[in-house]
DNA sequence: GATTTCAATTTGATCGTTCAAATTGATAAC
DNA sequence: GTTATCAATTTGAACGATCAAATTGAAATC
């Protein structure tokens, strides 16, 4: 099992050929220099051997790795882990369509993290780094900026902005929902949310709020926002709470899935229909979701690792790469940040408001 | 952003010391070579200039990249997100404890898993590979064997077993929770679980049977034994069923965390309050079972990782790194698989048997 | 026919590290 | 005083790829 085959080496695949390894090198690399019957014959040997290219050798003659380093968290918000992973695949893919790699590290002791970027980068292990979980006063894209090493965050911090940074436009989102809500006759619409200080949160209840002040619905909705950790049980509390009121809202929105699935739970257990009684709406549309039919603001997390890639490239020594062949709206312009916008999945529990 | 610190070469450490390249990697790889007062002096030149020895260069001379590889999906089943992100956090810890580096790649379609693998093998990118989520007939570990390439897998298959694998023991998890329930008064106990063949359920279900067999329950708790998938609706389904029995059960055994809440949800429906009139168990020990206060079986996630990757060690190129320092219970034993066993995390849910 | 031109191909050198062999310099042995 | 012994250190070579410069050979120019 150690051995296995051993890997041909340009050499042999010139050897086989009957030419010299720089004309192998061309073959690949710039086969325009290359008499056509002389391409074929080392393409042969190519094949034959199953020659690839050795990623330590390009790495050290070109002194770039093409590796794009994140760092991954032990423990996650229950309802992130799943936009987490979806990240992770998705940026995955997005590196490797750059002909690149991702290298994942654990990196706990906050200490240790920007320790360990620097050892990545010094060893020449990783040449670009993705940050994600950035928030209002992260201190990390500043540190980041004084290691030299390329970076972009997923998220971004309130201040410093002269840095890459992709990010879903979470007031977009808030807002979606509320014209959706209102657009089905809702008035009073009620928020279960997380405590502030959570620029996520904030911005979703910001673009609620400003749509429901466009419609002058703000008087109608005050004392319908309440606040909790990410936990079902907050949700099937401060839902209650809501329901319980003498003049309760016909749509309740939540932060996340996970609080909306609460919420969905304090309405069952007053006999309410979700989808008639109650509409309901959550954020990050998680598997979760789909089981309870919930309607949910889902973030474009695929569009966001393939920005986060673009928007790498042009830093990464690897400058050869040519720009990948643009599949959404043309960036051409020069990139500071930019805003996603996410996209509401309307499912049953969102019905139109309904009189009780 | 882009350049950041010219990162120091091992000549660069060599003049500042006022010796020769050999000394200076002598004095990191083979101290006992070098004269004290050469080794302080150098040693003083290497955190001046923050050394840190190349990667590539280490790879392209001695042949190993020190990098294990891991494939990521797309999509996982819900209850088992969390054991992913859990394993892949633990392994990137164990990875780096024996100073390799965790790489992860997207291989969606099946073709195009086993070309991924092979190129990365091929290009010197990846020494070994670590597979998980494998189940009993699956073909990968055997197609891996002809690759060539060192591996391991987090799971295992029916049959071939000539492999170097790990795995949790699933049955003595669920004889655990027999164990337990039988011990605090339990008779009746329900099974809610997932379809067969699966061979993660089977065996969970089967370690439970054992202990119901010895007590001599099996009678008593024939047909409360229901399936379905992985969702928290099939659970309220199932103990909807379970529970609505002439003679229900005082205590129902759910095959993940995602049932066990399900059925949780179907209880209170019906009045009960689950740790005194019901006793529910769940596995895999999810945030959501600490939320609901659900006794739950843990998988040792962190010890699998390290037990991988302690089996592969010796198949790795790099066979220089010394055998880390042993914290469980010694291994000397020669490597074919190894069998873990979980812990029964006891909560409120899972209280002693009361008549109804 | 000698010289220029140019495409096709080869040789040399380099990236940073480490193994293997060679060199240096001191002390011990005879 | 020459030689053997040995520790400490240095030089040479190699891993595999690719850039830059050199070489080859044939066709075009005068």
């Amino acid at each position: 099992m150690d051995g296995g085959t051993p890997t041909a080496s340009i050499a042999d695949v010139a050897a086989a050929a009957g030419v010299s390894r720089q004309t192998v090198s061309n073959v690949l690399n710039a086969p325009h220099r290359v008499r056509e019957e002389t391409r074929r014959r080392v393409e042969a040997a190519i094949t034959a051997l199953g020659y690839q290219p050795n990623r330590a050798a390009q790495a050290l003659r070109a002194q770039t790795s093409r590796v794009i380093g994140i760092r991954i968290e032990s423990i996650q918000i229950d309802s992130l882990t799943t936009v987490h992973d979806r990240f992770l695949h998705a940026l995955a893919e997005a590196v490797q369509a750059i002909d690149h790699h991702l290298l994942v590290f654990a990196a706990d002791d906050p200490d240790d993290e920007i320790g360990t970027y620097t050892r990545l980068h010094r060893t020449g292990a990783v040449d670009a780094f993705v940050l994600y979980g950035i928030d209002e006063d992260d201190v990390r894209p500043r540190q980041m900026l004084h290691l030299g090493a390329p970076f972009a965050t997923f998220g971004r911090t309130g201040h410093d902005t002269d840095h890459l940074w992709v990010d879903v436009d979470d007031e977009t989102g808030g807002a979606a929902v509320a014209q959706h809500l209102v657009a089905r006759g809702h008035r009073r619409i009620g928020f279960v949310g997380w405590p502030e200080g959570s620029s996520v949160g904030d911005r979703r209840v910001a673009g609620l709020r400003g749509v429901l002040d466009k419609h002058d619905l703000l008087g109608e909705c005050a004392g319908l926002d309440l606040r909790g950790q990410d936990e079902i049980a907050n949700g099937v509390t401060l839902g209650g709470i809501l329901l319980d009121r003498p003049a309760p809202p016909t749509a309740v929105v939540a932060a996340s899935d996970t609080l909306a699935v609460g919420v969905v739970q304090a309405a069952r257990a007053r006999g309410l229909v979700v989808g008639r009684d109650l509409a309901v709406v959550g954020f990050d549309d998680t598997p979760t979701a789909g089981v309870f039919d919930l309607s949910s603001v889902r973030q474009p997390i695929e569009a966001v690792a393939r920005s986060i890639v673009r928007a790498l490239q042009p830093h990464l020594p690897a400058g050869g790469t040519p720009p990948q062949p643009e599949t959404e709206p043309s960036t051409s312009e020069v990139f500071a940040g930019r805003l996603l916008a996410p996209t509401l999945v309307v499912r049953a529990s969102s019905a139109a408001a309904t009189p009780r």
